[in-house]
RNA sequence: CGGGAUGUAGCGCAGUCCGGUUAGCGCAUCUGGUUUGGGACCAGAGGGUCCCAGGUUCGAAUCCUGGUCUCCCGACCA
């Protein structure tokens, strides 16, 4: 594995071909057969895989129940929310056949027309409408009620330009989709759901969000509000990294979902829905990487910690083998995940620059030198330091220095969001700032589409939400100068 | 769907303008040897429908015509 991961500047120009680069050379990811689709492979899927463990423990917490639906949506289901179709319906994949048959008049196969569907199925780009069909079923009374249930599936989304992760024509999910008795109680549910993924970014990933709500340019397609929780990458553009929807009674009405309430009244449901998706994994990487490579949270990393000898012949290697694991099995008493690597086709070197490329928290190599003196060599991903250390009281040194390094990669990435967070009160100021800092802009908005499709139209920027604890402040917009009650971020976003 | 570029070994590329040895280079792979506290070195080997179809020519990776794929810039989007 050749790999040369230079030239990482912060800039738009080529951050997306370093970010390209790195997602392959780490083993993530890469491109597929099928355009805009993307072959996740076992290292990338391994740090998914501890993501979606990681949720579906929260979610449960919260009373939510796996459940599963079908991949296919028939295509009248979709047309009855008007925002929702309106939404979606230019990026879907569409099956219209369901046989293939041998040419007649040439080589190879071609699709049947005598299969044609009666009613064509449309490939999922979210389950609302299938979920809320079937919810019909299962709700009659406030007794049915709430409805908490969550599924992990793959969504298809037709979208022209691709890029790895971060917006895949098929992606990795899991969708939420909750029926109340209440609007109150639909409501919290939407907003304790981005809590959740706020304490998941920030506690798991290391990634700082600014929890808010959209505005409605930016609201999912057909929700009443959308939450979301909005990251920032170190190129200084933003990332939509998670959103709970309240979507108030429109699904119920749209599906005829009604329930008898306690007054004995029949009246529509109220719903929510949440989702993060594969998308995560695209923020993860493009928040801490460095030139090296990818960093990695501790509590996220496959492995935490990985062995390497260094030796001169099998009788050195076998000697290092003996007290590497010793040590790998003292730590993993301790529940760390460590890794030997004792192949003896690398040379030492090698891997020391293939485990910063894939992220590994903690290196430690053990040559002859530390075989005499009871050391051991220790390097730090996050802040690429190197000591050596006694091999005694090695087991709690790590552990303590798992916890630093969630902390660390957390507090740096806070610092930097904090530091791209700029209050901007004329419009040359948001242009001047916008371009050549980028970041979050905190600016004040008329509350109207129209100024924020203008903005959008002249900088590219737009609101990535109006923040939860946002403080009520007199001002003027910066685009229209109309009266606006407080302030809003804006920013250029992937 | 508009604008631009591209397709040559597993990957990255040169060669194409101006047709002419056996199509070449780097990385990777395999073999042998020497090495080994930060991505080793030397020697050798294997690997190609030069995107597809048709045309021009004694001769095409190279010129012509038509197709097609991928990528980049827009519009669209988690």
């Amino acid at each position: 594995m050749a790999v040369e991961l230079k030239d990482l500047t912060k800039s738009e120009e080529n951050y997306s071909q370093w970010y390209n680069d790195l997602v392959m050379k780490a083993g993530l990811a890469e491109n597929s057969a099928v355009r805009g689709c993307m072959v996740i492979k076992p290292y990338g899927y391994a740090i998914w895989e501890k993501m979606h463990e990681v949720l579906d423990g929260m979610f449960k917490e919260t009373g939510v129940q796996n459940a599963y639906f079908p991949l296919f949506i028939p295509k009248s289901f979709f047309s009855k929310e008007a925002n929702h179709v309106e939404g979606f319906a230019k990026e879907c994949a569409v099956v219209t056949h369901y046989r293939l048959k041998n040419d007649e008049n040439g080589k190879g196969i071609v699709v049947d027309p005598a299969a044609r569907l009666e009613e064509e199925l449309i490939v999922r780009p979210t389950s609302e409408t299938i979920i809320w069909n079937t919810y019909k079923g299962w709700i009659n009374s406030y007794r049915d009620l709430p409805i908490l249930c969550n599924q992990w599936a793959n969504v298809v989304r037709w979208e022209m330009r691709t890029r790895l992760f971060l917006r895949t024509a098929e992606f990795l999910w899991q969708e939420g989709h909750t029926a109340h008795e209440t609007r109150e109680e639909a409501e919290a549910e939407a907003l304790q759901m981005i809590k959740v993924y706020q304490k998941f970014a920030e506690e798991w990933l290391c990634l700082p969000v600014i929890v808010g709500h959209k505005s409605p340019n930016e609201r999912f397609a057909g929700a009443e509000d959308t939450l979301t929780i909005e990251a920032l990458m170190q190129d200084g553009k933003a990332l939509q990294s998670g959103t709970s929807h309240f979507l108030g009674q429109n699904f119920a009405k749209a599906f005829d979902v009604k329930f008898a309430n306690r007054e004995g009244k029949l009246d529509y449901v109220w719903a929510t829905s949440w989702g993060v998706s594969t998308r995560l994994m695209g923020a993860l990487i493009m928040a801490h990487s460095d030139n090296n490579g990818l960093v990695l949270p501790p509590k996220l990393a496959p492995t935490q910690v990985v062995i390497v000898p260094i030796y001169k012949g099998e009788e050195q290697l076998e000697a290092a083998r003996v007290k590497m694991n010793e040590i790998a099995d003292a730590l993993k008493a301790k529940g760390v995940r460590v890794k030997v690597d004792d192949r003896d086709n690398v040379r030492a070197g090698f891997k020391f620059a293939e485990y910063e490329l894939k992220g590994v928290p903690v290196r430690l190599a053990l040559g002859q030198r530390d075989l005499a003196n009871g050391t051991i060599e220790l390097a730090r991903r996050d802040t690429l330091t190197k000591e050596t250390v006694s091999q005694e009281g090695i087991v709690d040194y790590i552990v303590n220095l798992l916890d630093e390094q969630q902390k660390n990669i957390f507090q740096k990435a806070l610092d930097y969001r904090n530091s791209m967070i700029t209050k901007v009160d004329t419009w040359d100021e948001f242009v001047d700032i916008l371009n050549n800092k980028g970041g979050f802009i905190s600016a004040h908005w008329d509350g109207t589409p129209e100024t924020e499709q203008a903005i959008k139209e002249a900088t590219k920027a737009t609101i990535r939400c109006i923040p939860l604890d946002v403080e009520l402040e007199e001002g003027k917009c910066v685009f229209t100068g109309k009266p606006s009650p407080y302030r809003v971020l804006f920013a250029k976003s992937y």
